[in-house]
DNA sequence: TATTGTTATACTCTATAACTATA
DNA sequence: TATAGTTATAGAGTATAACAATA
């Protein structure tokens, strides 16, 4: 049952899924002010504090510049702050602003509230599922 | 065990595990022809036979016109062709040509070849997840 | 020289708006 | 009028390239 046909044929409706889950996200969350990547950046820093560029670029998968960009955008919203690392003059660390906890705090993200609806949804079965999903696609993605 | 709290932890979680496989296979498949919309255009084709833009708006979850963009950049690859609709001649039927599906049996698409080869790698409950997850999405994007 | 980050520019995918043709 | 599709333009997100500052 796990020719390569069949396996290749169930990652691609795999992908389709996921593909429409994304899209969908976005039309739900378009009039709302943070992006995927911003979104994940106030997460990580707020589960495990300040952080570098280049750390957090790493951790989403974009490039720094691209990283660069999503923090001015932050900071621009007054989100996160940049201060100058204590020994090492190239570095910048990002950290929350109180502003930023905030919004945080009030999990203002309608693509997020959307999804967690629609898995509130579903039965404990079913979130289980999708939940070690999660953990495998994790597991994935880093080799 | 499901607060509202951890279900928005997981579900962010998810999400972030969800978007790094997104932009990990983008990087993948970077000198790929395909894009992943056009990639699963043909797959659809593939399967289910000639269709109009608006369908396969529809079903990617795009809108007709970004549609429009990629039938007819898979036109000048000369991997579909546009034929009228036998009665209404506002409609155009979109089919996949000789090339298409040549192109599709030989599973070109470098980003799905290598999420395949990493599912693959995986033990049979660990993809049973994997694919169930896909089909738990499925019906969470169909409202 | 290597590393961190910034600035400038370009590309990909999708959206909105305005239009044509057919029903 | 309503529907299918096309064309033009814009926006979001990320990439590459070139650069400055520091180690």
């Amino acid at each position: 049952m796990t020719t390569r046909k069949a396996l290749d044929a169930a990652v691609t409706d795999l992908m389709q899924a996921i593909g429409l889950l994304v899209r969908r996200a976005r039309v739900v969350g378009a009039s709302q002010e943070l992006s995927w990547t911003e979104s994940f950046v106030i997460g990580r820093l707020a589960k495990d504090g300040p952080a570098t560029t280049a750390e957090l670029a790493r951790a989403e998968g974009v490039k720094p510049q691209s990283m660069g960009t999503t923090i001015a955008v932050l900071e621009d919203m007054g989100l996160v702050e940049r201060t100058p690392h204590p020994t090492d003059g190239r570095q910048v660390n990002i950290a929350l602003t109180a502003k930023g906890a905030a919004m945080r705090k009030h999990s203002k993200d309608a693509k997020l509230a959307w999804l967690a609806e629609a898995v509130a949804r579903l039965d404990e079965q079913e979130r289980d599922t999708l939940f070690k999903a999660g953990e495998i696609i994790n597991r994935l993605v880093k080799h």
